[in-house]
DNA sequence: ATACATGCAAAACATTTGCATAAGA
DNA sequence: TCTTATGCAAATGTTTTGCATGTAT
């Protein structure tokens, strides 16, 4: 399937520089890749546990960043700690949380790079990324 | 001046809503008002105890949560901690934030409104409120 | 007078780091 | 073999909390 071949790709970037494949690092990846929830790292370390018992927090916490720095994985900032992330679509773009059960959903948003011109022309700032967060009730949870 | 009416609309839901009126929180208050600069709680801390030395710095994260709930600033939530407030307007708005000298500004950005109204209706989220942060680098730390 | 706010120190929380050991290249 | 990654524990930095004392109402 397609987590397969981001797999490869990234195991490819991690050879290229010089870094080490552990089977931790797979285990991490693979986590990252297969969550569709963009899971933060207290849930990929439990989820990576499952296999590897004795894997560490830190590590995980290290092998996040070396992705996030690589670029293959996108930090979801969000207020009061608590990061997330999303291993699908690396480069930044908007999301819709809901504040009663934290679901994360990526909305189809045009728009977006038009505002980021027009911003950078405005201010003269050189604009490289955005960080665009609705917050909101989603269905399900307005029912209930 | 205005920061002076902002102000004593503030003492005002306060008292109206059974809060005590200190000479800690006027100047509180009184300093995220009179910022221009997005202050974190660190910063406000530091100009609060100009005139009163033995201000600590948990009073300041009280006051400044407390101003929070009741809406009269707008948190800037910044990735790994060093949050920032807005005292002036308290309402969500977009950023531009340059990564290099920290600054903050508040560009003009029309649109968001049909953004948020066009999100709501293609996902059925009802949405209460955004953070839309743009990240770049200044035009003064650019030529430097 | 009587709540509530303050200030201090300790706790909580996510995250980072130092270092000895383990393991990939 | 030789360097890098791991795992543990301790450190970090920000924010919160408990509680005795002070103070606004």
């Amino acid at each position: 399937m397609i987590v397969q071949k981001r797999l490869d790709e990234i195991l490819a970037k991690l050879r290229q520089r010089d870094f080490r494949i552990t089977p931790q690092r797979i285990a991490i990846i693979k986590t990252l890749l297969q969550s569709e929830d963009h899971p933060g790292v207290e849930q990929v370390y439990a989820e990576v546990k499952v296999n590897f018992p004795t894997t560490s927090l830190a590590t995980v916490y290290k092998t996040v960043n070396l992705l996030k720095e690589l670029g293959e994985i996108l930090e979801i900032g969000f207020t009061g700690g608590c990061n997330r992330y999303d291993g699908n679509k690396p480069y930044p773009h908007p999301h819709l949380i809901c504040t009663r059960c934290s679901k994360i959903v990526d909305p189809e948003v045009r728009l977006l790079e038009q505002m980021s011109a027009e911003l950078a022309k405005a201010t003269g700032y050189r604009i490289d990324s955005h960080q665009v967060e609705f917050f909101g009730v989603c269905a399900a949870c307005q029912k209930s």
